[in-house]
DNA sequence: TCGCAAATGCAAAAGATTCTCATTTCAATA
DNA sequence: TATTGAAATGAGAATCTTTTGCATTTGCGA
């Protein structure tokens, strides 16, 4: 049960958060925007703002169980957190996202970031290209 | 004379660009928003409509001209292509912006595009976290 | 079960960017 | 140099994403 997760968060167990976080475990695409999540609800009959759902994805984040990210379209998009960083690459013609993680390139950046005299909080790197099935 | 790369991206040397321009290389910021710009013009006493601003910066962006960023603050930012790309390091207090160049990190990335099969067309790296003097 | 703070839905507002269209300005050429 | 048409511009309306205000509802502890 995920109601422990909404819980432990410091927040109220509701409806519209419950069924916000059945719908980003069980789809498909993990990366998901407001719009994304709020087309899903409909789909399934639920009577869910989308205000609320943009208010639910921020308090999300805020507690750690969602990641925001801005793959260079114009709007966020968010994605369970199962745990573990990593970065992505993202197809530009079929919005395919694939993730990778690679230590080098971790570890230089935190490198970097001391050379730079900066307390690193956090970082992204998102590679866009042309994917297998679009070329 | 910069008229000269204006004309070279087929693009009318018109007055509203020639200022984009100046003011682009002129700033102490090198990152600069729409906004950005259409203050500094403002100050100058120039009569350019924003929607100029933001439809000459695009232009130039796909000129080669300017390159745009998105760093995490829901607005583009953009800057003067000076020949090089690097990757940049953001203070999430002040803002300031340093810039770097990684040759082991543009290697592995291209690396983990061919083994994801993507050709990459672009890339973005964005370390955030606090400068020197916010800490 | 009650009471109340927290959460929600809806509509309005805000912020960034794009579009429409009447008017102006380059720049090619006579 | 004057003419002229296409390209560019300015102003404001429109669009898109996200946030906010507020009256109403709901979860949850007493
Ligand atoms: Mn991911
Ligand atoms: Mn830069
Ligand atoms: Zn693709
Ligand atoms: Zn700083």
């Amino acid at each position: 049960m995920e109601s422990a997760d909404i819980k432990k968060a410091g927040l109220k167990v509701t409806l519209p958060r419950i069924k916000i976080l059945e719908i980003m475990e069980n789809s498909d695409t993990r990366h998901l925007s407001a719009e994304d999540v709020y087309k899903h609800l409909l789909e399934e009959g639920e009577e869910v703002g989308l205000a609320t759902v943009y208010r639910v994805l921020t308090q999300f984040e805020t507690a750690g169980l969602v990641t925001r990210h801005h793959f260079d379209e114009g709007h966020s998009v968010f994605e369970l957190n199962h745990g573990s960083h990593h970065d992505h690459i993202v197809c530009v013609k079929c919005g395919k996202v694939e993730e990778f993680v690679d230590e080098v390139i971790e570890q230089r950046q935190k490198d970097i970031a001391v050379k730079a005299g900066f307390q690193i909080t956090d970082h992204c790197l998102y590679i866009y290209g042309v994917c297998e099935v679009c070329q």
